[in-house]
DNA sequence: TGTGCTTGCGAAATCGATTTCGAAGAGGTT
DNA sequence: AACCTCTTCGAAATCGATTTCGCAAGCACA
């Protein structure tokens, strides 16, 4: 059996509203008393039981990961945010909770929070647009503080921490035309995410800003669900009349895909063909060619997505917290100059 | 407010012990009394209050799992471990409580269980064999069930969940004994864990039962602190008056950068020299050339981990758990025949 | 009618900590 | 001596669910 309050109380002879005042710094207990207590509670190895705690104090100090989506799908990320994120919550005396089953069930999300189990979640990969704000009223409406993660949500109200897409894509198109490339290939999800349309927005930007007219048969829609639609898209590019001579990935994986197949077409990157991914997850640097693509700050958005709860968590009348990162290009060596032999 | 049984109590005009056996499904309601608690139970959005669950049940359906290494040295591995450890956990309605920051502190963790809000751990990356075994001791003296992870612990009372690296390394020296190579380079850390000491006796074994005799000097430590020291003991190995025509190293990270290091070298992988690495991790796959490495069954074991808990949390007299799951040798492009020009 | 048994329900205790509120005692002031 | 203030402490209520135990009603049977 455990070391109860009541067993400390019994030994020392103290009522039980003394020491829970002693343990917990409150003005009115003699410093004589306290440091008996203190030191009663360390000989008994005495620890306060989390579940007396919580329920008493309507506070459980668990800050909710939940994550909607399958989570092999997601597990890279994972990995990068979640040192950063378990780091800040436990300096503020917060542990994570995972909750990785939760794809598609908005009515288990309610129910995890009417448990009380947490202080607030963070959602990952939050639904469509449409859902993630019904989602938000339910738990606005459920009094749990929440932040959506790592898509923006167009509304005013939610709090969310993001990255910033449309410039990450628009560098990256930008990086591709001052090397002197005009048909640059996209290659989108079939997903409609406000992720998808802030690159594709990046994309067209930068195309419309040097004045290159957009081209819908540059752009393909990468279906994830295929593992081999990875080879047919390619050679949907190179089947084109004027192919394009760089090509933009939405991930990191479909870029270093599509550098085999390349290989596999006898096509060289980057002298025949440019190609970039977006991500920056570890593998993109070790390619042969290494590969040039945008790293999001995966971690600082985790850091930045606990900060937030934590603030909301603490201060109900907070304002709502919205972040959208810069991200940053990096160039190696999979894209450059194009080959002018056939222009 | 949240809904409470009280709450329910009140407009059904049911008692709260009623309730709670309706819920439940306790034997003494009556069928009608059921339905009508379940249906406005649904109602009124009620849902159990965790805490008060938690403090009358004494137990909370939580499990730990507590990383006591620095945990941006190991989230790559936490990544493959905690998709499958959450799902496993999830279906037996458990979650997953993250505790990152317990670097070298048996009194926090010894804390944490006696504050209850777990209701058993994960040990992951445990110290030294001493301080596990203390450690252990610690943890069954407060009744906590326990893991540890992916270590061996040789001990038979303590539960853990390992991979046999013994055979990796054996295979993976195998695997170049059979390609021809007499003089195999292996690259060990300097921590003494048993994990070192299993590989070290696998690349032995496998010289042994060759008939290789054994050279001290082919055998160097990695520095993990020192970021260069692959570098400088890739020339230890080259200045060898008969350098190795294979190394091992210790991870796949290692054998990565000796691939560029050998890239700088002008020394051609594998046709010059042969590089294995360990553990199979994504960017292993990618390198020019792949690197032939030794896969880690790292999502199986999360898996086994947490059935191997939930069976001592289930079980309270359940035998001690241990597990050494196989290995897997996979053979890529970076190791090959040896060059005979010099033989 | 009286006895025995089953079924369904509720009062009250319990889990362990926190918090409110009142009281006792010490010390000072008039 | 009467009154006040300040410090320190403890009794009891509370958080919300679960569980034990006893009671009452219903039914069967002699």
């Amino acid at each position: 059996m455990p070391v109860t309050i009541k067993d400390l109380s019994k030994t020392l002879g103290v009522s039980r509203s003394t020491i829970s005042k002693a343990l917990n710094d409150r003005p009115d207990v003699s410093p004589d008393t306290k440091t008996r207590v203190l030191q009663a509670a360390h000989d008994l190895g005495y620890q306060p039981s989390a579940a007396a705690r919580n329920l008493r104090r309507q506070r459980t100090n668990k800050i909710g990961l939940v994550v909607t989506y399958p989570i092999h799908r997601v597990s890279d990320f994972l990995s990068e945010l979640i040192p950063g994120m378990a780091t800040v919550a436990e300096e503020a005396e917060y542990n994570l909770i995972l909750y990785t089953s939760m794809v598609g069930s908005e009515e288990r999300i309610q129910n995890l929070c009417r448990s009380r189990e947490v202080d607030g979640i963070i959602i990952a990969w939050p639904p469509r647009q449409s859902e993630t704000v019904a989602l938000s009223q339910l738990l606005t409406d459920e009094d749990v503080p929440h932040i959506f993660l790592p898509r923006r949500v167009p509304h005013d109200d939610i709090s969310y921490v993001a990255a910033d897409h449309v410039q990450g894509a628009r560098q990256l198109t930008q990086h591709l035309i001052a090397l002197g490339h005009r048909r640059i290939g996209f290659e989108r999800l079939p997903e409609v995410y406000e992720t998808d349309d802030d690159r594709h927005a990046g994309y067209t930007q930068a195309l419309r800003q040097a004045g290159i007219p957009y081209d819908a048969s540059l752009v393909v829609s990468a279906d994830s669900q295929d593992d081999d639609y990875e080879r047919r898209s390619f050679d949907v590019f190179q089947a084109l009349d004027e192919p394009p001579t760089a090509i933009l990935f939405f991930t990191d994986p479909l870029a270093i895909r599509a550098l085999s197949h390349a290989k596999a077409h006898c096509i060289r990157v980057p002298q025949d063909l440019s190609i970039a991914g977006y991500d920056g997850i570890p593998s993109s640097g070790v390619t042969e060619p290494a590969l040039t693509t945008v790293r999001q700050a995966t971690s600082k958005m985790g850091v930045l997505a606990v900060e937030s709860l934590l603030k909301l968590i603490t201060d109900g009348g907070a304002e709502p917290q919205q972040h959208i990162l810069p991200v940053e290009l990096i160039v190696r060596q999979s894209t450059a100059v194009p080959w002018k032999g056939s222009a």
